[in-house]
DNA sequence: TTGTATGCGTTATCAA
DNA sequence: TTGATAACGCATACAA
């Protein structure tokens, strides 16, 4: 008589009895490891069928070691380049077998380590994480040092030995702004999301995001290769919704040298970044160029269509989520995978209207 | 002396070992549960802190028969819409202190029922599915019967007694058509991406989506308000790519009486709708209206501003989530909840053009 | 409060 | 090819 009661779901030892075999025999079958003769496995499958009989994964997972699942950890799947991400890490992972516990930060820290750690717990085979914070890392390294596989997607952290797979997009935002310089801008502003640790920003400042940093680089490399200023007011961050990106755009309009082009740093931001232009009456390109570093399908729609930099966001995810099965599956780590984003030229981009120095 | 190998991470054996107390203690002080002195309590997380321990969740699971994570199934998490209800329901999950467990199915009936079978594998505690399909629900039935507490979200099946988390949109797609109808127009198109499994359309035909069903319920009824005939051909089904978007405008534009208004089904068929109107140089209200069913960002920024229905697809994750949850507290089932979207109206809607019936 | 022994549902081992 | 039994890592009933 058991002293505990069971889940009341049916077991491979009810398999097992129904079929008139051991346990052993039962699981053998079911499993489809060892060896039943087909004489056995045909009862056996017989009397998991009449049982509804279904194997308990987290009892298989206790005794292989072996999860079957992957831990997504990622910032905001709401936004739509992080949706298509996460799409092609799904497709991946279900065409081996595996499933996808995905946790959602919303760029916070503190809930990052938390997440690591509760995937830890529930011992997922590999992580695919894409990190808040380029410094602060001892989370990410602890899964490397517990012996399960990392691969880092979209952004970098600050110490190398990782897997790692990302966008190759400093070259690709270093080509777009060279396309404002060409067309003759020479004050270009560029809008983050991210929020800076610091007052105010200064060029070759470290930023906490390798994305962000990339893109900064992209764009000072550019200017600098046309002996163009690069002036820390055209630098603005904090903009996380439609209200800053339009105080953001306020305060550079009233400077003496207000920007001509305006580079925007996520769909996002470039959209909040439209709306407060629209709302303001300016009209693009004739009074100021846009371009967004993250192309939508609405960039094609509106009007002007906007000048972006298509990323592949859906074979970013793929590529990590193979990466990270090569690693499950015994494979060297440190591996760097780039991916190479294009400049997709529309009509948001024109000449900068001739701005007047204010005397003084 | 162990016949076989464990996997080399930390047990509570361990801690136990180094804390110098039994297991069933050691196990009590880490799960917090039971009763523990505080010097053992103190003892037990001193060793856990020193051997980097972390309790296995799956072997927690396999006894409680609690595994701290929900089953998300979702045709597709890319559309912008599903994005949104995952961020709910993941923040509701993640305030709970469970995981979520994503299969994406790509709206494919057979993946679909291979995903909930992986996750009742898992023991999630609970499921929360969209499901592809009105009328197979064999497998969502089962996983009822299994005892697992199911939500429907979104869309309905066609048995009832389930929980099931829905827009109230069949009324929200009256009122907007009724917008189009007071404006002048009696050829209002409707254009959806679902693949119809019958040759043509018939009003009144069974669809297997009941978020199609609703829309074309309210834009029928709308229609029948105000006695206009409704036309089979103005509802064009398998809108699923920019090409067949654009065949099926062409195709409608050629009508003796061609549509004065289209009604894109979600925001992924109006981007393509609206780039297809663009194409063909159509202005918009002047040469014909457009309403879209689903609110996006960007539908404030085109010109001109599209009249939408917004739906509060946040909303619908976060309630579906709690009251998943309130089923594994032990509620009891069978409830519905519905949402109610709004039309937001803006300037895609006008009047339509005098147009000329065809002689013959 | 503590320790022992057993159970959870599976896989792995070993002898038959 | 089979069956008995240990092992996985934890939770829990029961006795101490």
């Amino acid at each position: 008589m058991a002293r505990r009661q069971g889940t009341g779901e049916v077991t491979i030892s009810d398999v097992a009895r129904l079929a008139g075999v051991s346990k052993a025999q039962a699981a053998r079958a079911m499993g489809g490891y060892g060896s039943v003769s087909n004489e056995v496995k045909q009862r056996v499958m017989q009397a998991a069928q009449e049982l509804g009989y279904r194997p308990n994964a987290l009892a298989r997972s206790i005794n292989t070691g072996k999860s079957q699942s992957l831990g997504v950890v990622v910032g905001d799947v709401e936004n739509p380049y992080f949706g298509l991400v996460t799409r092609g890490i799904s497709d991946v992972a279900r065409r081996h077998g595996y499933d996808v516990v995905l946790a959602n930060t919303g760029e916070s820290l503190a809930d990052e380590e938390k997440a690591v750690k509760m995937l830890l717990d529930k011992r997922v085979d590999g992580l695919l994480i894409c990190p808040t914070s380029r410094t602060s890392h001892g989370h990410i390294l602890d899964v490397e040092r517990s012996g399960r596989p990392v691969v880092l997607f979209d952004r970098d952290i600050s110490v190398s030995g990782l897997d790692m797979v990302q966008m190759r997009i400093a070259e690709a935002t270093r080509e777009a702004v060279q396309g404002l310089i060409d067309a003759g801008h020479r004050r270009i502003a560029y809008i983050s999301t991210l929020k800076l640790a610091t007052d105010g920003f200064a060029p070759g400042q470290d930023l906490d995001l390798s994305t962000v940093s990339q893109r900064v680089d992209g764009i000072c490399r550019a200017l600098e290769d046309s002996q163009i200023e690069v002036d820390p007011v055209l630098f603005q961050f904090g903009a996380s919704d439609r209200q800053s990106v339009d105080g953001i755009l306020g305060e550079m309009l009233e400077l003496a040298e207000p920007p001509t082009a305006l580079v925007a740093s996520d769909s996002l931001v470039a959209l909040d970044l439209l709306l407060s232009l629209k709302g303001r009456g300016l009209r693009i390109p004739h009074d100021v160029s846009v371009v967004m570093l993250d192309d939508q399908p609405w960039a094609e729609l509106v009007e002007p269509p906007v000048t972006a930099v298509r990323q592949p966001a859906y074979d970013l995810g793929e590529q990590a989520a193979t990466a990270l099965f090569e690693r499950i599956d015994g494979a060297e780590g440190g591996r760097e995978i780039w991916l190479t984003p294009h400049v997709v030229t529309r009509g948001s981009v024109g000449q900068p209207l001739g701005q007047v120095r204010q005397p003084g």
